[in-house]
DNA sequence: AAAGGCTAAACTGTCGACAGTCGGCAATTG
DNA sequence: CAATTGCCGACTGTCGACAGTTTAGCCTTT
């Protein structure tokens, strides 16, 4: 009876990354239909966003105990969509869920982050692998001016917004592989990824150099040289790799609550995402 | 620590007249499935456990649709465990969700399996590469026992208990890596390569064969050639690619409601999981 | 003053109830 | 007779309410 306005401080708000949005299968009646497709309605993934947003922004700390009623009340809804919310988070491996606890923004451990680095490498070695076969132009198109933005944004100094374009780059190799489930699982590892740099606070010494070190995966790509550019993408990422470590390696490591082994460490440089 | 909880909950009064008659009138939606009532703690991991179950074991046809409030009825429970349990399975793959629709049985496409398998093929090398390096006594001892135990079931004709053996030999090479996330990646991965063969049927034409091809990567894995493994994983799996394709190729190929690119196609040969 | 036990407060896991939406069937129209 | 619009029923998205569990703080005991 009360389907209050959803709007006291959880109002709509804009858009988000969104890739590809493809939504166009309904070409059935209505001519002229010019009408984008309107999904407002949908507090989980309203939520969902803004949480990630707050936990990626770093206002919510690693380790803090997120209320679902708490929230809830501050967004003015109820508990159902909050919790669907914290779920879907928990699976980008934003959060974590600790069984009749609650959710807990994710910490990294530095086992954690050679762990999720590794994967990165295997994956967007694969991915590289497929778009050799695969890309389009319209793809080298994308990535190139993905490049040039990046540029951009080192030449403005605009930190947060190239790492954002940096991770997007990435995102684009992995949409030219072609393969769904592989820029599916990218895409969580990049939340991640996307994560631990904010935590680290800014790393970007050399925003130049950084978007530098992405000409030689296009260069690769363009030439469809399936070794080079697979070279190129090992290297490239466990440059950033041993950065992120290095900053890493002083701060704490969360709890790593059974046994464990690492190996597996990165070659020595510098750089970017 | 926990073990006794929740005596029989709902009401005050502590009865729940429900269940019995449940499946009696409803034909409708979610059909011959008929399960059990449950009654313990921590209902989403049960459900879960036995949605995922029944799909698996073909139960519940692809494409199929899964009404929460029939299913709760069924179960004597609420929509709310359902319908998160359901929302794990379609992270796991096994369900996709429509929004304002509901969740259906996962069905898959040519081009899905195609990127899966691809996928897994990158996964499972460099599970293999890290295992290599890491893979301790006791790992090779669980693989070795776990080939034993293909040949024991091969011998027997146990089809459905080797599928599940053979999956499981290769999450164990994946424990071995070392890399937690990896193996939770592969988990999922694991869990639609059993649902896509249980759905294909039986392919499984020479059991003994089939656990035949598992010991060259044992063999290599203990003389820790890297390169040598890699390329058994590769044949290995493609193998089973290749031959899940062969079935799969006839079958229908379900909704795939956008564009698409497709390339990448297995070898030639026979073979298992 | 520190350790242990007890009680109250804070939360999560579940439930049952609604309202809005989606899909299909049926009456209507040209 | 086929296409279109309106209506009806079936379901999902959300909500508010409880019960049992876990956590935190206070009091008692050694």
């Amino acid at each position: 009876m009360d389907q209050k306005r959803r709007g006291s401080s959880a109002g709509m708000d804009g858009r988000r990354p969104a890739l590809q949005e493809a939504a166009a299968e309904d070409s059935r009646a209505t001519p002229a239909a010019a009408f984008e497709a309107l999904e407002a309605n949908d507090l989980v993934a309203q939520v969902t966003d803004r949480l990630a947003r707050a936990i990626c922004d770093g206002r919510l700390a690693p380790g803090q105990r997120l209320v679902e009623a708490a929230l809830a009340r501050q967004l003015g809804i109820s508990r159902a969509p909050v919790r669907e919310a914290a779920r879907r988070l928990e699976q980008r491996g934003l959060l974590v869920a600790h069984p009749r606890r609650g959710f807990f923004v994710r910490d990294f451990s530095l086992e954690e982050i050679d762990d999720l680095y590794g994967l990165r490498i295997a994956l967007e070695r694969y991915a590289g692998e497929l778009a050799c076969q695969r890309a389009t132009v319209a793809d080298l198109e994308r990535l190139e001016n993905q490049l040039q933005l990046l540029f951009r944004l080192a030449e403005e100094g605009a930190v947060a917004a190239q790492v954002e374009a940096d991770l997007r780059f990435h995102l684009l190799f992995c949409e030219a592989s072609g393969n769904r489930k592989l820029l599916k699982l990218f895409t969580d590892i990049a939340g991640e990824i996307r994560m631990i740099i904010v935590l680290i606070g800014q790393l970007y010494e050399d925003p130049h150099r950084i978007a530098e070190t992405h000409r030689p995966l296009i260069e690769a790509l363009k030439m469809r040289d399936t070794a080079r550019l697979d070279a190129e993408i090992d290297h490239h990422i466990r440059v950033g790799w041993q950065e992120v470590r290095r900053f890493f390696a002083e701060r704490g490591a969360p709890e790593t609550r059974d046994d464990s082994l690492s190996d597996e460490k990165p070659p020595a440089e510098k750089g970017g995402t």
